[in-house]
DNA sequence: TGTACATCAGTGAACGCGCGTTCACTGATGTAC
DNA sequence: TGTACATCAGTGAACGCGCGTTCACTGATGTAC
């Protein structure tokens, strides 16, 4: 960890945008460790990529323009991988389920992304509404289960809110305190998922 | 704000305890304005209190040592308030209703402690476990309910756990993204209630 | 085919800043005799 | 009652550090003529 791939050389004219991805794919991993989009440097991603520090200013206007791309690409795989789960799954309860497990367990995987991403300071200083598609989607997960009678009928937007503060806090606790003995995720989700939600799981 | 207290002078002998009540008193000021541990300075502290920077160190080891008796503060605090209100409010329902709705509002009143008590690095860095002082508590007024026939029965740590990761988590949500245009916390706090305690609310 | 030139991809030195912490110190106040 | 002395409460200069950002620059590569 922290010394220069020996091979970097220049890029050939029109691949300037390799090192772009290069630079996010490096802040990623270290805020991924970090969790906390504060302690970040800019710095520490050229030197981990062995590139001058100001190589950074050729894609980036400043460090926070670094942290939000390197936010939306993380909240876009996570999305995916909800999207992928709810897909594979059959019918809307099992829809719902593996959704709203996929969202507790990956964040649960990547904690400090999910910290970086929930919980630091980008979010007071940046515009981070792209977030607001994930909430969207689990509410159209919830009303797909009522529209088809496999939940009891009531506020899809309301019991949405409810699974997600549930979960939030779930992976929270687990991710701020890892030292204590916790409950494997996954039971606790399917219990919120009952009680908040009122699905029969088999 | 930023100026020292101009009549600020040495403590009579005996009373060097008073500088430490003022360096923890403003180190919890600061901390609810800044959200995160890491961005409290030593040197802003002192600076805000009109002292010399190395006068911290007459009262606290290192910068950990003064985060980490601020927050021993700020969680009695808590864990009084919610005691308060479980004791002002009549029998096992309205107890624990109370409890915690209090520790909802408190959280959201008080965001910058919230954040630095729950999602900060202090955490990883520091023994915490005063705070599990507060889940056992919850875990007794649960237990209260259940005892009474007021709520079904069934594991009170569950409920409890539960109960606290959905309040959690609401907090987390209203605190990290203000702008966007949140249900009264209050209301959600009781739907929670009667769907992850089974309790009757009037 | 040769060559001048524009452009692209990146560099390296330097700036000023605030930080945690160490160190040797100062001066008022209380106390033993 | 006077005075030497210990202690307490706090100071101020200095250290080395990593940071974000600016600036003028370099050298390879493609392109127009």
């Amino acid at each position: 960890m922290g010394t220069a791939s020996p091979s970097r050389g220049r890029n050939r004219r029109g691949q300037g945008d390799r090192l772009r991805e290069e630079i996010v794919a490096t802040a990623l991993r270290l805020l991924e460790e970090l969790g906390d989009d504060e302690a970040l440097s800019l710095r520490a991603v050229a030197r981990e990529i062995g590139i001058a520090a100001t190589s950074v200013y050729l894609h980036f206007a400043d460090r926070d323009a670094l942290v939000l791309a390197a936010m939306e690409r993380s909240h876009a795989d996570l999305v995916r991988a909800c999207d992928d789960a709810e897909a594979a799954a059959g019918g809307p309860v099992g829809g719902l389920r593996a959704r709203v497990q996929v969202m507790g367990t990956w964040s649960h995987e990547h904690p400090g992304l999910y910290k970086v991403l929930h919980e630091s300071t980008v979010n007071q200083r940046c515009d981070m509404s792209f977030k607001m598609e994930l909430g969207k989607r689990t509410v159209e997960a919830v009303q797909r289960c009522m529209d088809a009678d496999l939940a009891p009928a009531g506020d899809a937007a309301a019991v949405a809110l409810d699974l997600r503060a549930a979960v939030h806090g779930a992976v929270s606790m687990r991710v701020n305190q890892p030292g204590l003995p916790w409950e494997p995720l996954e039971e606790q989700v399917d219990r919120l998922l009952t009680k908040l939600a009122g699905l029969r799981l088999p």
